[in-house]
DNA sequence: CAATATAACTGGACAGTGTACAGTTCGACA
DNA sequence: TGTCGAACTGTACACTGTCCAGTTATATTG
């Protein structure tokens, strides 16, 4: 089911997926969905967390951590962009919270702490950072431009200053 | 109509704003509207960049250019959490793109290019910026989140680094 | 094997959505 | 006074997610 609808949201877009739709695609009344998954959210909630499964997962010792947390937004920026159609339902959820999308969140702790952030700034790094990959996804810049960007985050994430308010 | 709009908006949230509502609060046929908007989309665009008008401008020949946009962002940041409803708005229609939307554009980039930022990287920086407030308005984050990592963002900006990728 | 419990399904419906089409009302202006 | 055009109405279409009651098929028991 599943599959199906990932199949169904890269064939008929964000717009194409519907539950009468995948209820169609799977030779199935609408309603019978319904044993299967409680709403259309949740459907979607597990469709947004399988999809980040394919988001590397640099080792925790890399020599470079901070380099490591890199690659790991570079990896996430490209993942949310080969579906597209899948950006505007993380927004609308506000991320993903299943055991992917955990796995990667304390994945990314681990770096940043090897890489000296303050402990005390570690999650709202890393929600800076989600936010930073999730919205570039959105606005579907030039990949330079996100990497651009991403330097300069990380760059004031690893040295820590926080005036200028 | 924009402002009856708006009330519905304060009043029944996201989820209520309706074109059917909107005529109901306007005692009017609900076909009426496309009168005056050619759709919803349209309607919606009008909102928010109306709703822009309240970013507050900061002199562009400040003494510290790079505190103005802090500044700046900051009350963009708030602006956009004064009306949470309209938040994943911005998210699916990418942003504004209205007169209030391109003056505030042309502001940061004034302010940008006086702070001594390299005039290549002035479109990525606007573009960073903007997808920083909206995001971490759409997730909203505790504010002091956002001001630490704003400054991460614009310390980034200021120092023009990029390798890391 | 037969009986039963349970998961998966169906038909039909409800209340809503945005919006198109054709036709009417009404105020402003020549 | 006549005409024009904007604003409106009634009706309708093709959708949406989801609920309810009832049925079928499958698996697990006695």
């Amino acid at each position: 089911m599943l599959g199906a609808a990932r199949e169904l949201l890269a064939e008929a877009g964000l717009r194409g997926l519907t539950m009468r739709a995948l209820a169609r695609s799977l030779d199935v009344a609408p309603n019978a969905l319904y044993s299967h998954v409680p709403g259309k959210d949740e459907l979607v909630d597990a469709l947004l967390d399988e999809h980040l499964g394919a988001v590397e997962n640099p080792p925790v010792d890399a020599a470079d951590p901070l380099a490591a947390v890199a690659r790991m937004m570079t990896s996430t920026y490209d993942v949310l962009l080969a579906a597209p159609d899948l950006v505007p339902l993380y927004l609308a959820r506000r991320g993903a919270r299943g055991p992917n999308a955990q796995a990667l969140g304390a994945h990314m702790d681990a770096l940043l702490a090897r890489a000296g952030v303050d402990p005390a700034a570690i999650p709202g790094a890393r929600i800076t950072l989600i936010v930073h990959a999730i919205g570039f996804a959105s606005f579907d810049e030039p990949r330079a431009v996100f990497a651009t960007s991403l330097g300069w985050l990380l760059t004031g994430i690893a040295r820590g200053e926080e005036s200028l308010t």
